[in-house]
RNA sequence: GCGAGAGUGGCGGAACUGGCAGACGCGCUGGACUUAGGAUCCAGUGGGCAACCGUGGGGGUUCGACUCCCCCCUCUCGCACCA
């Protein structure tokens, strides 16, 4: 008999699909287990990389349901994006048809894998009965204060003249992904949604177990400062405020710096410095990203001819521009403290500024620094705090400004709002209407969707198809009926999977976006999977879109995901990034051929750990194909009779090693440790390998253990296992009966090798049982020779004995 | 610069709360069966003739360190003028 996997692998997925054997269940006997991993975009093609991220996280699913939870596990397609719609400019393919044409294709790919998928809850995300609920959360949003519109500098590439989504934008020099040009900043009336409404409660993880490297990043991404604002009024009497997280250092402020885009430039700026900054302005909007860090972070900066009153001190100090300051961040006005930050310090040694020494460095002698001191100290030169440790000093000035009332303590954020806008055809419409007399009305909730019309003409002008489309463009006004026109920007896909766990459980639902009852039964999800790549966009939109959607009354929990789990990225042979130009990529399809999918699943977990990701090795699928062989031989291959019957020492053995991996296997499991556990599996199959006979055959241990070894392989080796559970007459599915329980007595050691060290070195081991005393065991190490020659005319010191694993004999 | 993670045979990787370093697999060596073997099976495989030496380098703690502490080097990822 020969293992013959693509036979046998067709013939079972047909087998399930005509059974139902994946579909979501209501079943209230068993615990809920919502599993996800991150959906496809429809590029076309399955890469390997897919069959890393999926096969494992479908390995775990099957787990579970074999632990007894009734799992739901989809699958879908993250349908609007870019690709498709370069393919219509360069190809005039409509994007629907291309993205449908490869969705085709993908599923099929993906139904090679033989993953527990339920394709009845299939998602994607550009069919109008989905893209109808994105667009009903924006106005939802809209109507809740979370949606609004304002003019924003976007990343713009010149040379495609198009925007680009964040995630165009590559590498350090911040270039565009198709044609390398660094991107520019262009200032576009744009929608944005109020993420930083949820800042401070987005940096509670109290409710969810995710990987620390996430939470640290969306940390870091969420950027919480304490401090305060404080205001300085100019000459003219223009109130400025500025942010600093070192109130304490306030006397220290020589000079104010705003961003050149600061509102109050124009006005403070005397008539005789007018043209010096008109230049400098100008010139940092024409900068690119590109320039701002290959400049060296050389500052630069002008002064504008006005000067502000300190706050405490009342002296008159200069107000200057510069674009190290940023108008995103704070209130894109800072107090210039050059002692002790260095950034001012740079600035204020380049243009000759005042620097004064407020917090006493360590050993100050009073002599002028040679770099900024940003570390706490005693406090100096601070008129009435003088002497105060600055830890303290900051709260005393925030009350002395308090009571001035110029300032106050004040907790900024790095987090912006997200922009949603994107200039392209191939996302969900915007549902807005722009109206003369009526100003920005949201589509009536009874019009949507707003269809993207089919008849668009893609041209590599840079231009939104919808720009031009008369029909699309045009609209009556849902308030008074009068003539107006359609919003032309599209929505960020984003949004699309923000929400697209809860569009699964009940696929394009016609009266809300999902089902109540079934979210009362299925969210949120329990177990999540995917790339650490989505740390801080995708992983963080969707908690807030829960959030969102909680304060909208949709949901009634805090997260959308419970249990997150990041895999490794695969690599290709070379140990470098997979892709076509390097002529690295490996084919799953070709694998699947070869060697068929059980082998090609096992192989991606048996690799390494999973969350490490690393180079693919095309000779090491041989070993997993030889594994598998032996599985089938092991299981189906009649044995040669020995003749005697095993003795009970020998099929206890087989009974304990069985037990033993039952309980290593189901550890692994639960921690996502595919390579360690196809190792103990490997190691079971070669122990049953060699005690093979007819005879042992027989008994209730061989049956047991090869019972219990088809049970462990089946939720990584879906096919082959079922294969091999019907020939041994196994009732219903393998994929339907519960995970195999362990014997304790029998998983424990109860023998052990016992390590017989002198002086911390080993010399000998004993085979003895794993309770033995220490006397008993001294007694056994000194009669061996190995010890008793070392040990022989010296002075023992101390015997350190530890129960069951070794004894380490100290010599002088 | 800040934050996180990682350095173990020829290769991918094991090693629980400090206790047999190298499980498992690839590759390699030898053998068996063969007309044949890139099939299968069996045996071996960190280095060194040996005492011994070996987990990026250097110190330390300990009876004992891949594991804990200090310093340094290299690599990967994230952030990066964020006041």
């Amino acid at each position: 008999m020969e293992y013959n996997p693509t036979e046998i692998e067709q013939k079972w997925r047909e087998r399930w699909e005509k059974e139902g054997l994946y579909k979501k269940v209501k079943d209230t006997g068993k615990p809920k287990h919502y599993a996800l991993t991150m959906y496809p975009y429809p590029s076309g093609d399955l890469h390997i990389g897919h069959w890393y991220a999926i096969a494992p996280s479908d390995a775990k699913a099957r787990y579970m349901a074999m632990k007894g939870y009734n799992v739901f596990f989809p699958m879908g397609f993250d349908a609007f994006g870019l690709p498709a719609e370069n393919v219509a400019i360069k190809n005039g393919i409509h994007p629907y048809k291309w993205t449908m044409k490869n969705i085709e294709n993908m599923r099929l790919q993906l139904k090679s894998m033989g993953a527990m998928f339920d394709w009845d809850h299939e998602v994607v995300t550009c069919h109008p009965d989905y893209y109808k609920w994105t667009q009903w959360f924006f106005l939802k949003f809209l109507e809740n204060g979370l949606a609004y519109r304002k003019n924003s500098p976007v990343d713009w590439c010149p040379t495609c003249n198009t925007t680009l989504a964040r995630e165009q934008v590559w590498g350090e020099d911040r270039h565009c992904e198709r044609c390398r040009t660094p991107v520019i900043k262009k200032s576009l009336d744009q929608w944005f949604f109020k993420v930083t409404k949820y800042a401070e409660e987005l940096l509670d993880f109290s409710k969810i177990h995710w990987p620390e490297r996430v939470v640290k990043m969306q940390e870091q991404w969420i950027g919480r400062s304490e401090g305060a604002e404080i205001t300085f009024m100019s000459g003219q009497n223009d109130p400025m405020t500025v942010f600093t997280t070192r109130p304490d250092t306030l006397y220290g402020a020589t000079f104010l710096v705003l961003a050149p885009e600061h509102p109050l430039v124009q006005k403070l700026t005397p008539p005789d410095h007018k043209e010096a900054v008109r230049g400098y302005v100008s010139e940092a909007s024409r900068k690119t990203e590109i320039d701002r860090l290959t400049a060296d972070r050389e500052k630069s900066g002008v002064f504008t001819g006005a000067f502000a009153l300190h706050p405490l001190t009342g002296e008159r100090i200069p107000i200057w521009i510069a674009d190290y300051v940023l108008m995103t961040y704070g209130t894109g006005a800072i107090m210039a403290v050059p002692a002790h930050d260095e950034r001012d310090f740079a600035f204020a040694k380049k243009f000759g500024l005042y620097i004064k020494v407020v917090i006493a460095p360590p050993g100050y002698s009073g002599a002028p620094l040679q770099e900024a001191y940003p570390g706490q100290g005693e406090m100096v030169n601070s008129g009435p705090l003088n002497g105060v440790p600055s830890e303290k000093g900051k709260a005393r000035i925030v009350e002395i400004l308090a009571d001035k009332g110029c300032g106050r303590a004040s907790i900024t954020y790095r987090l912006r709002d997200w922009l949603i806008s994107r200039q392209r055809y191939w996302g969900a419409p915007i549902p807005i209407i722009y109206c003369a007399q009526c100003g920005t009305v949201p589509v009536p909730y009874d019009q949507l969707p707003v269809l993207l019309p089919e008849d668009a003409e893609f041209l590599p002008t840079g231009e939104s198809p919808l720009k031009k489309h008369e029909g699309f463009l045009r609209a009556k006004c849902p308030k008074c009926n009068s003539d107006a026109h359609r919003e032309t920007d599209t929505m960020d896909t984003f949004l699309c999977s923000s929400w697209y766990q809860y569009a699964y459980i009940s696929p394009y639902f016609k009266d809300a976006p999902f089902s109540k009852a079934e979210a009362a039964c299925w969210l949120p999800v329990d177990q999540y999977t995917g790339g650490i790549e989505h740390a801080t966009m995708h992983l963080l939109y969707t908690r807030f879109f829960t959030k969102a959607m909680r304060d909208i009354g949709l949901v009634d929990f805090d997260e959308p995901v419970l249990n997150l789990y990041n895999q490794g990225i695969i690599l290709g042979e070379d140990s470098e990034k997979m892709s076509k130009s390097r002529g690295n990529v490996v084919s799953p399809d070709d694998l699947v051929n070869e060697y068929g999918a059980d082998a090609v699943r096992a192989y991606l977990m048996f690799i390494g750990p999973w969350d490490e990701g690393g180079p693919w090795n095309s000779r090491g699928i041989i070993g997993i194909q030889r594994f598998l062989q032996r599985t089938w031989n092991l299981v189906l291959e009649p044995a040669m009779a020995k003749g005697a019957r095993p003795s009970s020492e020998e099929t206890l053995e087989l009974r304990k090693l069985a037990h033993k991996t039952v309980k290593k296997a189901s550890g692994y499991m639960e921690s996502f440790k595919f390579n360690t556990m196809l190792a103990s599996l490997m190691e079971m199959n070669n122990y049953m390998y060699k005690a093979k006979s007819a005879e042992m055959a027989e008994t209730d241990a061989w049956k047991e253990a090869i019972r219990h070894y088809i049970l462990m392989l089946a939720p990584l080796v879906p096919h082959l296992t079922e294969e091999l559970w019907e020939r041994t007459g196994g009732k219903g599915s393998v994929h339907r009966q519960y995970w195999p329980v362990w014997d304790e007595r029998l998983a424990a050691e109860d023998r052990v090798t016992f390590v017989v060290q002198v002086n911390g070195k080993l010399r000998d081991r004993l085979e003895v049982p794993a309770g033995i005393g220490q006397d008993e065991a001294c007694e056994l190490a000194r009669n061996m020779d190995k010890v008793k020659s070392l040990v022989e005319g010296k002075e023992i010191v101390k015997t350190v004995f530890v129960p069951g694993k070794l004894l380490n004999i100290v010599l002088k």
